[in-house]
RNA sequence: GCACGGUUGGCGCAGUGGUAGCGCACCUCACUGACACUGAGGGGGUCGUAGGUUCGAACCCUACACCGUGCACCA
């Protein structure tokens, strides 16, 4: 950098040239081996394909923050980076470009090569988020990046799932599941999200079979699966209905299929609910399939894979999508004259996380894991082994933890950890389940084979020939929970884990980090982190979440190239308080990159008036009062941040420093130090400058790294990195209220110029009475900050000008000419009213006898000074109106 | 339905019992020896509603309203 900085700072010309030297200086790597304690991050690995967003801007500009400062107080980092494989989205990625360029599906390539192809796609674009997190500025291990189908990940998570089914914990079973009839897959609970759907509910009437003329009336939201109808439910306790149990009524779908079907009574039955009575579609709905079970009912399942439905469904239907064969349901019902209304109704319905569509409940045979550790889970959060900031996440981890269902964990998908169970070659595939009634004839599982309900074996190695692998793969997050402590080689464990901290969305709190503790206790014995940080959602202005379809998420890359990657981190973290979500406005960046200027500015100002010394002491110098408020003002920000660090209070840090690089140090202290430049004084506000610009690079650095760098580097602090200096000590510095003083009256003294509208550029002739000899002393600086032509003490009010009481004496601005004593007069009496508010303010309070005898005797005395120091206000402006005259 | 969070000037927020604050926006003035990505000044709020506790409430308690989130098999 030359010796004149460039009049506003271009984040452009520097950061890519700051990061290529961090990583060339190996600042970066965690060396497991270093004598120092250890810090360190797993990255919430974000999709491998997937883009920078805001939010990963927060997040790991967070985790950026949280491992500089902690190299700054003397840790080794690791910072542990990596994608995840995504498996749902990844493949509906890869599969659509196929149709779309080759007219081709996944089975007409067939398993091996279409994972070619994946892989193709993963080396193509993978790498894009991690570029883009390189951008952000941030200082991960990327020796170390990881993964979750590396290699040896990969051998990992089939380890754990045999070892997990050694242990009894994970099983095949045929049970109700979330089926996602666009991804073809099965679901977890967590991947369900549920809507409210403004939809019917429908009421028609069945007769009842021993007694003509007799009808039970039906109310269902789902007409379309009347065929698969079995049973028709009433509760027993229900006096309406209970004599009919027993009975049979005659299904009227499909017409050319119409069935007899019991009544049965069943206590699951709501009385209230619709008319009371139920249909029971034991293949179609986890309640009625539990009923089935109950009663023994046969399971009619007449829905293919796609949600289309299947021959059982009868020839009407047959072909239909299962949301045009309820508008044809419907019809048909109406035809038949039994439809009785159709009624306006709300309810919640499971969607599909990723593909958006309803999900539909489905009887199939899949892996399920039984959590390992969950007491244990809950108690690391509930005694503190694991904080979580907030903290009110911990009531939400632990309702969810207390209500744990097993885990579905097979995806009837390609890409991803392979199930690592083998079947005999030659076994016969049945049905698996005699009493369902399929029309696939198959089994009720999914893939191009369905899986034989014969033996099987676990073992990550094939057992040879003869045996065919389970076709189905892992769910993703069966993967990323070992993402803790697989990513680690035995000595970085050693060092590492469990980690410091974490920090993500309370959107995964049960897909990724519940379960990570879980894996954690189960794999380490230990909990994976000690801190977990939830961020706020960043929202835009009308409070929407950002997403693709409404367009309202920019760009991070367009905002760096706009703001600098410094002003972005800035801008965003200074209104992200405490896991509140953010209303996010580019203003608010435009912000971080002003205050990034105005820091170039600060330094280049110093640099300016010589060279500067990096050893500064300011202690070996006699200083002015504002260089000592300013060193006061600097440890209580210290202070500030050290304080905010320990409590994650990330906007605190960022606001405590702009208020003191902007406020205490260029408003006032700068402004003041213009005085001392031809002043003995000089070499001491030099040395307090020296001094706190390079605590103020240290203190800044994490949040804005390439600009403190540059500056650091700039103003000759070097050559060693700014990420390598150590974080500077608050020391106690006594306040200096003589400088606040002078501020005071600055302020007050220019509010009077404003009031006669004396232009900013008039020179004035100000007069002054100083209250105190040391005011003597600042006439300079006060006479700078005034913008005065002249600054001349006098004893007694000049004749025709403004009066302006202060703490350090009386400011008199001279009118002659300029302003009529009147204007002066009506200014000074609104003043008095004000003032007189006042008074009647805190009068009322210290006439009040409780008040007197109740409040803490220091309270009572800080209003008594209080009201003396109003009165005295009182008296000086009443003495300016005379002396008006 | 249950739980959690939010409700403070136009906007975004801080403020957990003792004189309502900050940033932006707005209005006025100014290119004074770093910075117009700037400086100076100003106006603007009965702190969601209704009760209660207290000498004193934005803050504590109780309801309610609205917004957001999570959980919940009422078809």
């Amino acid at each position: 950098m030359s010796e004149e900085l460039s009049k506003a700072y271009e984040p452009g010309l520097v950061e890519d040239k700051w990061y290529a030297w961090w990583q060339e200086r190996g600042l970066f790597h965690a060396d497991p081996a270093s004598p120092k304690p250890g810090y360190s991050i797993v990255i919430p690995p974000p999709n491998v394909t997937g883009v920078l967003t805001l939010g990963h801007v927060l997040n790991n500009t967070i985790q950026d923050i949280l491992a500089r400062h902690a190299r700054q107080t003397g840790h080794e980092v690791l910072w542990l980076p990596g994608t995840d494989h995504a498996g749902i989205a990844t493949q509906t990625v890869v599969e659509r470009r196929l149709r779309k360029e080759e007219k081709k599906t996944r089975h007409d390539l067939g398993r091996e090569e279409f994972l070619k192809r994946v892989w193709e796609w993963k080396e193509k674009h993978g790498g894009i988020i991690i570029k883009q997190l390189k951008k952000l500025g941030c200082s991960c291990d990327w020796e170390r990046e990881r993964f979750t189908m590396d290699e040896a990940y990969a051998l990992k998570v089939q380890e754990v799932f045999v070892d997990l089914h050694t242990k009894g914990l994970i099983y095949r079973g045929k049970r109700m599941v979330n089926w996602c009839p666009v991804s073809l897959t099965a679901l977890s609970d967590e991947e369900v999200i549920p809507k409210p759907q403004k939809g019917y509910l429908y009421h028609f009437k069945v007769e009842i079979v021993e007694r003509p003329g007799t009808f039970l009336e039906i109310a269902t939201t789902r007409p379309e699966t009347i065929m698969g109808d079995t049973a028709v439910a009433v509760n027993p306790k229900d006096p309406r209905y209970r004599e009919f149990i027993g009975l049979s009524v005659r299904r009227p779908l499909p017409l050319d299929g119409q069935a007899i079907l019991p009544i049965i009574g069943d206590e699951a039955v709501e009385f209230e609910f619709g008319t009371g009575v139920l249909k029971v579609t034991p293949a179609h709905d986890k309640a009625d399939y539990e009923i089935g079970l109950r009663h023994n009912l046969p399971v009619i399942d007449i829905m293919n894979p796609d949600g289309t439905l299947n021959d059982l469904a009868g020839e009407d239907f047959a072909g239909l999508d299962r949301f045009e064969a309820r508008v044809e349901a419907v019809d048909k019902l109406r035809e038949l004259g039994i439809l009785v209304k159709e009624e306006p109704h709300e309810n919640h319905v499971g969607f599909s996380e990723r593909a958006d569509v309803p999900v539909e409940p489905r009887l199939s045979e899949q892996w399920f894991l039984k959590y390992p550790k969950t007491q244990e889970a809950r108690a690391a959060v509930r005694d503190h082994l694991i904080q979580f900031f907030p903290d009110r996440w911990e009531k939400v981890y632990d309702h969810w933890l207390e209500n744990i269902q097993d885990w579905c964990i097979s995806r009837q998908l390609w890409w991803g950890h392979r199930i690592p169970v083998w079947y005999p070659a030659n076994a016969e595939c049945g049905v698996g389940n005699a009493e369902v009634i399929s029309a696939a004839g198959g089994g009720t599982s999914h893939s191009e084979f369905p899986i034989p309900n014969s033996e099987f074996l676990v073992s990550v190695e094939s057992p040879g020939e003869g045996w065919v692998q389970d076709p189905d793969v892992l769910d993703t997050w069966f993967s990323s929970w070992l993402w803790a402590h697989e990513t680690m080689e035995a000595a970085a464990l050693k060092k590492f884990y469990p980690t410091s901290a974490l920090v993500t969305g309370p959107d995964i709190i049960f897909f990724w980090v519940a379960r990570m503790i879980m894996a954690g206790l189960e794999y380490t014995g230990e909990v994976p982190f000690r801190s977990v940080y939830f961020t706020g959602i960043i929202r835009d202005k009308q409070g929407r979440k950002m997403s693709k379809s409404l367009g309202n998420s920019p760009d991070p890359l367009d905002l760096i190239a706009k703001v600098g990657a410094d002003g972005l981190r800035f801008g965003l973290l200074r209104i992200a308080p405490q896991g509140q979500d953010i209303k996010f406005d580019e203003q608010q960046i435009v912000e971080g990159r002003n205050f990034c200027n105005k820091l170039w500015n600060a330094c280049r100002f110093r640099l300016m008036h010589g060279a500067v010394d990096p050893a500064a002491d300011p202690s070996k110098h006699d200083l002015s009062i504002f260089a000592r408020d300013l060193l006061a003002k600097l440890d209580a920000t210290i202070q500030r941040v050290n304080e905010g660090y320990e409590a994650f209070r990330f906007s605190d840090i960022a606001q405590a420093l702009y208020d003191f690089v902007w406020g205490d140090f260029c408003d006032r202290f700068i402004e003041s130090a213009k005085a001392d430049f031809d002043s003995p004084r000089r070499d001491g506000t030099l040395a307090v400058m020296d001094f706190t610009i390079q605590r103020i690079l240290k203190l800044l650095h994490p949040y804005t790294p390439f600009i403190t760098e540059e500056l650091w580097s700039g103003l000759g602090f070097g050559p060693q990195s700014l990420m390598e200096s150590p974080w500077p000590d608050a020391g106690n510095a006594a306040p200096e209220p003589r400088a606040e003083a002078v501020y005071g009256a600055v302020s007050l003294a220019r509010n009077l110029r404003a009031t006669y509208n004396v232009p900013a550029n008039k020179r004035v002739a100000w007069q002054f009475t100083p209250s105190e000899d040391w005011v003597n002393r600042e006439i300079p600086a006060l006479s700078l900050f005034l913008h005065a032509e002249s600054l001349i003490a006098c004893d007694k009010a000049p004749a025709g000008s403004a009066a302006c009481p202060t703490d350090i004496g009386i400011l008199y601005l001279p009118l002659e000419g300029l302003v009529d004593p009147s204007a002066e007069r009506s200014r000074l009496q609104a003043e008095v009213g004000k003032v007189e508010a006042e008074i009647e303010k805190v009068a009322r309070k210290l006439s009040s006898e409780s008040f007197v005898k109740n409040a803490p005797p220091a309270v009572v005395a800080e209003h008594r000074q209080r009201q003396q120091d109003w009165v005295a206000r009182l008296a000086e402006l009443q003495s300016a109106i005379q002396t008006l005259g």
